[in-house]
DNA sequence: CAGATCTCAGCTATACTGAAATGC
DNA sequence: CGCATTTCAGTATAGCTGAGATCT
C-alpha cells in the first residue's frame, strides 16, 4: 500500500464478493506473475506451454481459445517462446492461413518449472485454508464460472 | 471470447485456484465496470464515495488507504468526482498539506445508485450459489486475504 | 462472396513507481 | 533534518478492438 500508516476498509468493500474476489485475485496474480518472472517466464507463457502440452501442436488461433488469450496477445507471447526457443512455429501445408505452433522439449522442461512454481504459489495463497476447504473454494469458483460460460 | 468456435480450457488452469480466482474476478469485475458505466461513475468512484460515506470526510491520502486506492489514483478520481459535484475539497486550515475530501448530498445519491447497481451486480454474478454457499465464499475468499494483510 | 487466420497498432482499467513542491 | 501530503508523469500487466493482408 505505499504508505506506513494504516486506516480500515470501508464495510461495504469488504462484505462484498465481487471485492473480496478481485482482492484475492490481485494476491494471486502478484504471487504468480513474481514467481514466473524468476524462472523467466509470464504468465501467458505458462497458459500456452500448458496447453500445447495437453492437447499438443495447434494454431495460433486455437491457442488463444484454449488458453483464453487474445488473438493478438498470442502472437506476442509465441514470438517469445520462440525466441527463447521452448516453442517452433511452422507454417501449416493444408491450410496456409495457419502457423503450427508445437512445443519443444526445452518447452516441456520450462512447463515442469513452472508447475513447481505456481504449486508452490498456491500453496502459499491458500495457506490458511485446510485441504477441505480448499476443495470447496475451488467447487464455489467453479459454479460462478459455469454460469457465465455456460450461458 | 470474439470467436465463434469453442475450444476446451486446459484442466492444468481449470483446476488451478489461482487460476479459478482471477477468471472469476475478471467477471466480477468486467460486471461492475459495465454497471458502474452506466450510472456514469467507475469502480474507483464507487470506493470513494463508500469510503467518504463510512468513515466521514478525509485527506486524500486517508482516503487511499481506507479505499485501497494508490495516491496518484485518489488525485484524479477525485478530480472527476469534483468537476461532477459529488464531492467537495477544500483545504485543511490545520494542516496546510491536505485538502478535506467531503461527499455532497449529489454524492451520496449517487452511491445509494451505485450500491445498488452493485448489489444487482453480485446478484448475477452469484446466480448459481446458495445463500450458504455466497457465504462459505466470503469466509474463504476473507481467510486468504487476512493471510496476506495480518502477515 | 462470407468467414477464418495472422499480425500490428492502439486502447482501457487497475495498480504501481519516481520525483518534485510544499508543509509539518 | 526526516517525514507526510498532493500532484504529475510514466511504467506494467491484463484484456480487448479495429483494420489490413492472406487464404479457405
Amino acid at each position: 500500500m505505499g504508505t506506513t500508516a494504516k486506516d480500515a476498509a470501508a464495510s461495504r468493500l469488504t462484505g462484498a464478493p465481487s471485492w473480496l474476489l478481485t482482492q484475492a485475485a490481485l494476491h494471486a496474480s502478484q504471487l504468480a506473475s513474481e514467481g514466473f518472472a524468476n524462472a523467466g517466464a509470464r504468465g501467458d507463457h505458462y497458459r500456452l506451454l500448458a496447453v500445447l502440452a495437453e492437447f499438443g501442436p495447434a494454431s495460433q488461433a486455437a491457442l488463444g481459445r484454449r488458453s483464453c488469450l487474445d488473438r493478438s496477445d498470442v502472437v506476442a507471447a509465441v514470438n517469445e517462446l520462440e525466441a527463447g526457443g521452448l516453442v517452433e512455429r511452422t507454417p501449416d501445408s493444408s491450410d496456409r492461413r495457419r502457423n503450427v505452433v508445437t512445443i519443444t522439449t526445452a518447452g516441456a522442461r520450462q512447463l515442469q518449472r513452472l508447475d513447481e512454481v505456481l504449486f508452490g504459489v498456491q500453496d502459499e495463497l491458500l495457506a490458511r485454508l485446510s485441504a477441505h476447504e480448499r476443495g470447496e473454494l475451488v467447487r464455489l469458483l467453479t459454479r460462478i464460472l459455469d454460469r457465465h460460460e455456460g450461458g
